[in-house]
DNA sequence: TTATGTCCGCTT
DNA sequence: AGCGGACATAAT
């Protein structure tokens, strides 16, 4: 019997990109046992719901046999790989992501995976075309050719590249035409080849800088790192701004490059990278690959085979790129690791730092996390000695840390947000050919309009939210479902024309300090003025050009960005948050406020940062102005040490939408229920509760929050949780998402 | 009466 | 997710 010599089970368990739970069972025809041995990690395509439609799925494990009737079972319908096109480190990452997160396994799965390799391509570069010159052409003089200019001047090119070739590159280079190729082709003077495109050859002819001497600080944390370099371990590099983290960086990629190390760095978002980038390209005579969602789906998946072949040796990306294949990685790098983009707040909801410290673990390689606002949570894991706590206390060069001042509010009079006292400082800022940088994290005009006669405010139809006020694109946006409508100069209830608008947004700054400084620059930097593609690197140019300016901005302003010649930071209003219903509010106040002000006095003139409050006497303002971030967090630690709360705590919690009012809540409701018998003595469910902000984009939601100090109760208790929503929310509409380690409670 | 909309349930 | 089938509602 022929089959006896199969070795292949006769089963697969396909999982597909569907945000099911299950996976599904398929056979595999003889035919392809004879040749193929499947196994995991190798994509198929498979027959899938109604008629003859079909999906890709990624093979999870072969089986001896199926739950499932044999004649229910159908067969696979294409093998779409030879080898398994994800590592067995990354297929165990993600099985182990979509067990802590309690996520679709396909889903997870396919997250991982470049668009182009989701829809069934096949993992190979994208190949161009290269010209080469044949014995004939070579015998061949360029002059007998007189006829025909554009084949003279590319015979002549050939000639002259006659080793390597001629690059499409180079030809666009040379100005050359392909038809005048294919001209010579015909006349056999010329040949093509196809070749992989590998990330295009510049070289980067400009000159390696010389690394700037380490201080003491930096060369012990440097030192530090590379000790640990074989093994697994976290380190925390805590420095403050500007005391050269980046520095740290490169000094240790350097050291791995030099072992032929891959090296992943992760940043918080896309408009880091560029930045990021030329300070490496700088540094590094190697190809460096980004990866970032702004990335068409031909570049994602090059420098996908770029770093798992090995091609490159340091990749640059956000979120995703915790996913990414490598050939020999020795280190992982993300920076401004307190930031809430690595969570992913839809769909998967992983956490791109945890995962790659469980990706770490396994691959045994020490992470670098690095921020100069640590989370309280990886705080927490140093003060445990879980993580390495290196701190960089010191500013590189001779700068110094802003001085910060309160600025109180009470009782004075305001011009558009400013006190008196503030714009006194401005002037005077200005004057000295300094620049001015003010702070206020809410863009557009204003976060309301409303009517003078009857009251009403403009709100928007799908969420539970005001309306914002953006006057120079005339609209009324809502900030939570994107929706916008024209900007209304007649109240819709009373008909009343006399509309106002309350509060300022980034915009309305920006027209007041152009009237207040007439002869000043102002430069506005936010999301809706950076919305353009390069309209940040337009704006941060002019901001280098000018030495005296004002920057308005948002959050923006915060990440990263190196602005030397501010002396000044205005943060028009530091209490937002202070009191903010979300338990992690301070923690994130703290951060901007800290990462804002870390933007003055980056040279060797000395910084100052005024923050305009109604409650100069807090506590947190207070210790945040005389003793700085860390002393506040240890504080804020303590107090979610007393109050059970992460990191002391951990949460899961369960979001349920739904189109109908009292559906949600509803839902949850019987959860608790269905869930209260299961519940061991340390957990506690809070709610369901209604979210903040209720009605969002039309869907009513509500959440069920868990928490236990110990994870393992945790997540049995979240498995029952799912497979029971999975059953009750089959026949009514209802949308749940869980939520594992959330940093939005509400 | 027929065309169009909405909800439900199923995928191996 | 994405689709078809069942049922309900609106147009002809």
């Amino acid at each position: 019997m022929v089959d006896a010599l199969l070795t292949q089970d006769p089963y697969v368990k396909v999982a597909l990109n569907v945000p099911l739970r299950a996976t599904y069972d398929y056979k595999i025809p003889k035919a392809l046992a004879y040749r193929h041995h499947i196994r995991p990690g190798m994509r198929v395509k498979v027959p899938f719901g109604k008629g003859d439609r079909h999906s890709i799925g990624l093979v999870i494990e072969t089986c001896s046999n199926s739950d499932y009737d044999d004649a229910q079972i159908k067969p696979i319908t294409a093998l779409l790989d030879e080898s398994p096109i994800l590592s067995k480190e990354l297929f165990d990452l993600c099985a182990w992501a979509a067990r802590y997160y309690h996520h679709p396994v396909g889903e997870v799965f396919f997250h991982a995976l470049p668009t182009s390799l989701r829809k069934g391509e096949r993992p190979e570069f994208r190949t161009e075309t290269w010209w080469f010159l044949t014995a004939e052409g070579k015998a061949t003089t360029a002059e007998s050719l007189k006829n025909a200019k554009q084949q003279k001047a590319f015979l002549e090119a050939a000639q002259q590249h006659e080793e390597h070739g001629l690059s499409p590159h180079l030809l666009t280079v040379l100005e050359l035409t392909t038809a005048a190729a294919k001209g010579l082709e015909k006349k056999g003077l010329v040949r093509s080849e196809q070749r992989n495109f590998i990330k295009s050859v510049e070289t980067h002819a400009h000159q390696k800088q010389v690394p700037p001497t380490l201080n003491l600080e930096q060369a012990a944390a440097t030192k530090t790192i590379l000790a640990m370099r074989n093994e697994f371990g976290v380190a925390l590099l805590d420095g403050i701004t500007g005391s050269g983290k980046t520095e740290v960086f490169l000094r240790v990629i350097d050291a791995l490059l030099k072992e032929d190390k891959q090296v992943l760095v992760m940043v918080p978002e896309i408009g880091l990278t560029p930045q990021t980038l030329r300070r490496f390209e700088n540094r590094f005579n190697t190809d460096i690959v980004l990866m970032h969602s702004n990335m068409t789906d031909r570049e994602r998946l090059d420098a996908w085979l770029m770093i798992e072949q090995g091609e490159a040796k340091i990749i640059i990306g956000t979120r995703s790129s915790v996913f990414i294949p490598t050939a020999n990685l020795g280190l992982i790098i993300i920076d401004e690791e307190h930031d809430a983009s690595y969570k992913q707040h839809e769909g998967f909801r992983y956490h791109a730092r945890d995962l790659a410290i469980k990706r770490a673990h396994t691959q045994n390689i020490p992470v670098l996390l690095a921020s100069a606002t640590p989370s309280y949570e990886s705080l927490a894991n140093a003060l445990q000695k879980r993580y390495l706590w290196l701190k960089l206390r010191q500013r590189a060069g001779d700068a110094e840390l802003p001085q910060m001042e309160r600025v109180d509010l009470r009782g004075q009079s305001l011009k558009q947000g400013f006190s008196e006292n503030t714009l006194e400082r401005m002037r005077q800022t200005l004057e000295r050919k300094e620049q001015v940088l003010v702070f206020l994290n809410r863009r557009g005009y204003a976060p309301t309009l409303m009517c003078h006669q009857c009251g009403w405010i403009a709100a928007c139809d799908h969420c539970d939210v005001n309306l914002t006020v953006h006057k120079r694109a005339n609209k009324l946006h809502c900030h939570h479902c994107d929706s916008h409508k024209a900007l209304l100069h007649t109240c819709p209830e009373c008909h009343s024309t006399e509309l106002f608008t309350v509060g300022e947004g980034t915009e309305q700054v920006e027209g007041v300090l152009n009237q207040l400084f007439q002869h000043t620059p102002v430069l506005r930097i936010d999301r809706d003025s950076t919305q353009r593609k390069s309209a940040l690197t337009q704006i941060t140019q002019k901001i280098h050009e000018h030495d005296q300016a004002i920057l308005v901005g948002t959050q923006m302003l915060a990440k990263g960005h190196h602005f030397p010649n501010v002396t000044l930071v205005v943060i028009m209003d530091a209490d937002v948050g202070l009191f903010s219903s979300d338990f992690r509010g301070m923690e994130r106040t703290a951060q901007l406020i800290t990462q804002v002000a870390g933007r003055a006095g980056r040279s060797s003139k000395r910084g100052h940062v005024l923050l305009q409050t109604y409650h100069p006497d807090h506590t947190a303002i207070q210790c945040l102005c005389q003793q700085g971030y860390e002393a506040l967090a240890m504080d804020g630690l303590r107090e979610r040490q007393q109050l059970s709360l992460p990191p002391f705590y951990h949460q899961v919690i369960i979001r349920a939408e739904s189109q109908r009012e009292q559906y949600a809540m509803e839902l949850l409701m019987a959860l608790r229920q269905a869930l209260s018998i299961h519940l061991s003595e340390d957990m506690q469910i809070v709610g369901p509760y209604a979210a903040i902000i209720v009605r969002k984009a039309g869907q009513h939601r509500a959440l069920l929050n868990l928490k236990s100090p110990q994870r393992g109760n945790l997540h049995s208790l979240i498995a029952y949780a799912s497979n029971w929503l999975e059953l009750n929310t089959k026949n009514n509409r209802i949308r749940f998402a869980i939520d594992v380690d959330p940093l939005e409670t509400f």
